[in-house]
DNA sequence: CTGCGGCCCTGACGGC
DNA sequence: TGCCGTCAGGGCCGCA
């Protein structure tokens, strides 16, 4: 499930192979994984014009979104959903199945969208477009720099959610899914079902200090190969080695021995350690681990 | 506005 | 062994 460190590893890769080149030709488009992004939709022979012999400015990332601006104006967006892969392949690869998009890009290959859930998406927003982050309400990019206690503390005010739930949100803050959500909470020492509103100031600092933290970590190790995610080049993240929590139901809390439980919250499954991230626990199980480690 | 539940979709997994 | 039911999960939509 690519998430901002997965999506990040991949626009740096892609960036710099795909910048300033023709795109020569669209050979696959499916019309199943265009949908419109924030209201602005398009068809898949439209799309298919504006792309062919168009020109790729950039390759950039807002939250989990890829976007392609083009020299003539208008991006293409895609979003990975949780099984998607966007690999940069040799001329004339053979598309795996599931594959919705290849674009064949003058000098520089194949790029091939593969996703068999189909939770991903295929967008274009045209030149006259706000840029994505505005048509979707995306909140604040966490690894950039307007991102701080004090942003956090005021899309948490007054807020009853789970804080596992608000880091989910993409309008509290862009890019978090699942792992990293958990991985924060964890690294913050804070209860996923804490409502939102309830956190101390010194709470919400440890929070956003904690988000950078986790995301950072797995950015120096290539992303989280969990399930299905590869970079651009087809190979798989090393961060997996290093997740505290998530996907560790039932094994032992690296910081305090205590099993790690995973429960329902917000409608997601979260995993934590009841002993440090328990009502209150952020001070004390931070001595402890001063003790044991 | 806020929170929540349902929906999409397929592969993986557990039970019989 | 093989089939089948269940579940996960990002984002969006609709409902209360």
């Amino acid at each position: 499930m690519p998430e901002l460190p997965e999506v990040e590893t991949i626009r740096a890769y892609l960036d710099p192979a795909l910048r300033g080149r023709r795109i020569r030709a669209v050979l696959h488009l499916d019309p199943r994984m265009l949908k419109p992004v924030g209201g602005w939709g398009t068809s898949v022979p439209a799309l298919r014009r504006v792309l062919t012999g168009a020109c790729i400015r950039a390759v950039e990332r807002r939250g989990k979104f890829l976007t392609l601006p083009l020299e003539v104006g208008g991006r293409l967006v895609l979003h990975l959903g949780m099984s998607g892969r966007l690999v940069l392949t040799g001329p004339g690869t053979a598309p795996l199945p599931h594959t919705h998009l290849v674009l064949e890009v003058a000098g520089a290959g194949e790029l091939h969208l593969t996703d068999p859930r189909r939770f991903g998406r295929i967008g274009w927003l045209p030149a006259q477009a706000p840029e994505i982050g505005a048509v979707l309400g995306l909140g604040p990019e966490p690894l950039g720099d307007g991102w701080d206690a004090g942003v956090l503390a005021r899309r948490l005010a007054g807020r009853r959610a789970p804080l596992k739930a608000l880091l989910l949100d993409q309008r509290v803050v862009a890019g978090l899914g699942n792992i990293y959500s958990d991985e924060a909470l964890f690294e913050a020492r804070l209860a996923p079902d804490r409502p939102g509103g309830d956190l101390t100031p010194d709470e919400v600092g440890r929070l956003a200090r904690a988000v950078v933290t986790v995301l950072q970590r797995s950015l120096a190790h290539g992303g989280t190969s969990f399930s299905d995610y590869v970079d651009a080049l087809g190979h798989p993240g090393r961060n997996q080695e290093y997740l505290q929590v998530y996907g560790r139901a039932g094994k032992p809390c690296p910081a305090c021995g205590s099993l790690v439980a995973s429960r329902s919250v917000g409608g997601r499954t979260a995993h934590f350690c009841p002993a440090c991230q328990g009502p209150g626990a952020g001070w004390a199980v931070r001595e402890e681990r001063h003790a044991t480690v």
